[in-house]
RNA sequence: GCGGGCGUGAUGGAAUGGUAGACAUAUCAGACUUAAAAUCUGAAGGGGUUCGCCCCGUGUGGGUUCGAGUCCCACCGCCCGCACCA
């Protein structure tokens, strides 16, 4: 990255705080010396003043910041700064999301220990993430490994243990056979594993679960109430919860053997029923195994198949007669058979369903398959044809005509019907209707060494034996090793044998860790009290909390969100956190990427060979060679399109790189890192600087003129950077500052004038440029510092001038303009207005039909 | 397949239903300079022009409205999420 040149002059006055030059290194150190000095960023309760949280997603402590790191931080950094001027009790902490998998990864790679890994690269990104001058109260940094924290961690385990809110079971589970380990469901992305990119397989194995399911309906329910969330991420989250109304029937079994409950949200094509298919993993094709080699042999067709994720949704359908029947519930003569389908899923409704072929494209496919009955339960209005090769699947708000509905019900749409057959089953104590979830139980179990133990015992006396509170917290061993494949633990006898809690004898640890979304899942409460003895303090939680801002990126949209938001009402329900917390995050804003174009040749081969931005000058390598540049794309490694931030800081300073973020683009969209654009933020701030100079060394008394238009664009200025951080605009507001700038280096106005336009652009700037605000704030003598003075004000009747420029519309289209007093009323502007010579040309000494005057806006008459 | 979002100059993007293209980049011209850089000043959607202005223009086609980038309908394109969910 080239540097900037330096303006070239260099006038030094004795006494002058300020240096000519725009020396950010220089600057920057020496405010956040100040900053800390004053410790204004530590925050305390305080009755005094309105408290505000606001967060950023903590980083996973890879060693390095990125862009993404200094565009979320620089955020939040902007809405802590703006709350702090605004007179609020500002809490803005900061920690490290610190176990998990590349730690094991890099001590199998280069040696040494997690710990060791961990620790080193926390300390190197606090280096790097501190020349940003964040306003972060660092007394309450934590990292998520550290024994303190994930000590309460398990603290907070056994309380959801005794609560039922975590429970232990045997189940099928993503197993990840590169990371060697299992994964929850929202880990899985597209049959592969959220990390490792491999195919994920199905393994039983005994798991620790949290029982979230259980709040499925609560945690949909209450997205209504996040307002200050987008709608796309609640979306997400409902979809993801995927609630469905339906109900549960059970279809008697014509051996006498009881029934088959199965689920539906579609009763009301009861008609068109023509088989039960139920789960391989069924209880009934269970029992049936045992005695039918050919069932069994089919079932364990089925679970071979199942071995990858990605497979099974390839898999074709396929289905084995079980022999049984069951009696139509509605049509009691009617007979159906009862097959085993690999298509369907134990762990979703009542692991069987019955198939109505005519209104469903994968049962009309399976009857067509294995030659199963085909009846329509209803035709569109007009069209009275039987179905064929395509199910008759109209969305359920589009009429249709139902044959011989049992409820009675004939042309309704499918919704009503449905609505009606739920009633007509319940009314006869045939089925009760049902409210489904697509959420499973949030298994936790990670085969992993760098995690937070599991805090229980295994004894053969006692079984599941919890940990003693007072023996937490359960401490990882540091004597590990990482060259046998597995977990360490595992294989560690000292650490993994302790005597059982409740009964002495020989026991062994749970040697299983917990998946690191739980460390993440409560750390924004253990901020508001990280040396707390327990897992928070109440009554700092009760103060601190909400998050009132929570900022991070989209890609947490499910996952991260979705388990605070379960967390939240677990430590509500093992009293951790009040009632008023369960929804942990007021405002969440999720901001885009940071981006740059990827500079390609290739080799002889003609494979591509990618060049880092710093090798590429106009377009070329250093050699000469034409390089091909593709379109802007997330920055990574492997590309070579990565900007590193500490390389812009140390040619520019933070403010540039903090200024450059925000600007150009909407913050909840990507911003394309540019080399100019980076550069243009540069000069903008030289620019500042250099007339901050210029003010600093006018003659105080010397008459200026324009002081009142110099003003009123101050205020104007004022209101509308306000509204623009109130509102995340902050690439409007840079713009305005941009305007407002250009005005002031312009303007002739006076001494008073011009010092106080440029103290109130240095207070507007501060939350994004705050050292550079500092310096030209104590350069024109302001009172303290700029990060604690006031937010200005803007005053209203400097908002409003006393003329006004009308745009003059004739049907709609521009045509002129008039200036006239900005109090002058309707009839009066409406008579000016078809007085100008493009109205008279236009009506062609006609009258109009009709003059629309919006007072202060514009007029527009039409002819 | 289901759900959602987005299409504006060369580029990133501005526009509470009220002057489309703010601001920035890239570009061009001028000032300063021996020169370049930096800095400063200015031009710039497309087309036409008698230099007064005029016509066209926010993916495409319709609609609502005095007035639509903005609201409604349909289509095209791109992006994102979910998906054997009964």
């Amino acid at each position: 990255m080239r540097r900037a040149s330096r303006p070239a002059f260099s006038c030094s006055r004795p006494g002058s705080l300020l240096m000519a030059t725009y020396s950010p290194s220089e600057i920057e150190a020496r405010w956040q010396a100040a900053w800390d000095e004053a410790g204004i960023f530590r925050a305390t309760r305080s009755a005094d003043k309105p408290k505000y949280y606001v967060l950023e997603m903590f980083p996973y402590p890879s060693g390095r910041i990125h862009m993404g790191h200094v565009r979320n931080y620089t955020m939040g950094d902007v809405i802590a700064r703006y709350k702090m001027s605004t007179g609020h009790n500002v809490l803005h902490p900061m920690g490290w999301d610190a176990f998990g998998m590349p730690a094991e990864n890099a001590a199998m790679a280069i040696g040494g220990h997690p710990k060791t890994w961990t620790y080193g690269n926390i300390a190197d990104m606090r280096g790097q993430m501190k020349p940003l001058g964040l306003s972060i109260d660092w007394s309450r940094e934590f990292a998520t490994c550290d024994p303190e924290y994930y000590g309460q961690q398990q603290a907070l385990f056994l309380d959801m243990l005794e609560a039922g809110l975590v429970y232990r079971k045997n189940a099928q589970v993503n197993w990840d056979p590169v990371d060697m380990t299992v994964l929850a469901n929202e880990q899985v992305i597209d049959g592969k594993g959220w990390r490792s990119g491999a195919d994920v397989e199905r393994r039983e194995l005994t798991q620790w679960f949290f029982k979230i399911s259980d709040m499925a309906g609560e945690l949909k329910e209450a997205l209504d109430g996040l307002e200050n969330w987008p709608a796309k991420v609640r979306l997400m989250q409902e979809n993801w919860i995927g609630e469905s109304r339906g109900i549960d029937i059970p279809f008697v079994r014509t051996d006498g053997n009881g029934t088959i409950l199965c689920y539906s949200t579609r009763p009301d094509t009861m008609r068109g029923a023509s088989f039960v298919a139920v789960s391989p993993d069924h209880p009934v094709a269970k029992a049936l195994e045992a005695e039918n080699p050919d069932l069994a042999a089919f079932i364990d067709e089925c679970r071979r198949m199942d071995t990858t994720e990605a497979a099974m949704e390839k898999a074709e359908k396929k289905g084995m007669d079980t022999g049984l029947r069951v009696k139509h519930p509605v049509y009691p003569d009617q007979e159906l058979p009862v097959w085993i389908g690999n298509f369907v899923l134990m762990d979703y409704g009542t692991g069987a369903v019955f198939g109505c072929p005519a209104h469903d494209q994968r049962d009309l496919d399976f009857a067509r398959k294995y030659d199963l009955d085909v009846r329509n339960a209803f035709y569109m209005p007009g069209d009275e044809v039987e179905v064929e090769n395509d199910a008759l699947v109209p969305a359920k708000t589009e009429k249709v005509v139902f044959i011989d509905h049992f409820a009675g019900v004939r042309e309704v749409t499918s919704q009503e019907a449905i609505d009606a057959t739920i009633d007509w089953f319940e009314a006869r104590d045939l089925g009760k209707g049902q409210k489904k979830y697509r959420l499973r139980d949030w298994g936790l179990s990670r085969q992993r060494y760098w995690g937070c133990p599991i805090p229980v015992v295994h004894c053969d006396d006692c079984g599941v034996v919890p940990e003693k509170k007072e023996n937490l917290p359960v401490v990882l061993p540091d004597d590990v090793s990482f060259d046998i494949p597995g977990n360490p633990l595992d294989r560690h006898p000292t650490w993994r044998d302790v005597p059982c809690p409740s009964c002495g004898k020989p026991a062994k640890r749970e040697t299983d860790t917990m998946d690191t979304f739980v460390d993440s899942s409560w750390y924004f409460a253990r901020f508001t009290a990280p040396r707390a003895e327990t897992p928070t303090d109440l009554g700092d939680a009760a103060y601190w909390m909400n998050v009132d801002q929570y900022i991070g990126g989209i890609e947490h949209a499910i996952l991260h969100l979705l388990y605070s938001r379960f967390f939240a009402r677990a430590m509500r329900i093992t009293g951790h956190l009040p009632a008023s917390a369960i929804e942990p995050f007021d405002a969440l804003f999720t901001q885009g990427m940071v981006t740059h174009e990827i500079y390609q040749t290739r080799d002889t081969k003609g494979r591509p060979v990618y060049h880092l931005p710093e090798d590429v000058t106009d377009g070329k390598l250093a050699d000469g060679s034409e390089v091909e540049i593709i379109p802007s794309a997330k920055m990574s490694k492997s590309k070579k399109n990565v900007v590193d931030p500490l390389g812009i800081i140390a040619s520019y300073g933070a403010d540039t790189a903090r200024w450059f973020v925000l600007s150009d683009s909407p913050p909840e969209r990507d911003v394309e890192w540019t080399a100019s654009g980076a550069e243009a933020a540069y000069k903008h701030l030289t620019r500042v600087h250099t007339i901050s100079d210029r003010i600093a060394e006018m003659d105080k008394d010397a008459p200026g003129t324009g002081d009142d238009d110099l003003l009123r664009a101050m205020h104007k200025t004022i209101h509308d950077v306000t509204m623009g951080v109130e509102s995340f605009g902050f690439n409007a507001a840079i713009a305005k500052l941009y305007g407002f700038t250009a005005t002031l280096q312009k303007s002739k106005a006076g001494f008073a004038a011009q010092r106080a336009a440029v103290m109130t652009l240095a207070q507007l700037m501060a939350p994004m440029t705050p050292h550079l605000s500092e310096d030209i704030w104590a350069q024109q003598g302001g009172v303290g510092l700029v990060t604690t003075a006031p937010w200005p004000k803007a005053d209203e009747a400097m908002l409003v001038s006393d003329t006004v420029t009308l745009p003059i519309q004739i049907n709609g289209k521009r045509r002129g303009e008039i200036t006239v007093p900005a109090d002058m009323d309707k009839a009066e502007v409406e008579k000016l207005s078809l007085a100008t010579d493009a109205v008279q040309k236009a009506l062609d000494g006609g009258s109009p039909k009709k003059v629309i005057v919006v007072p202060g806006r514009i007029v527009n008459v039409v002819v």
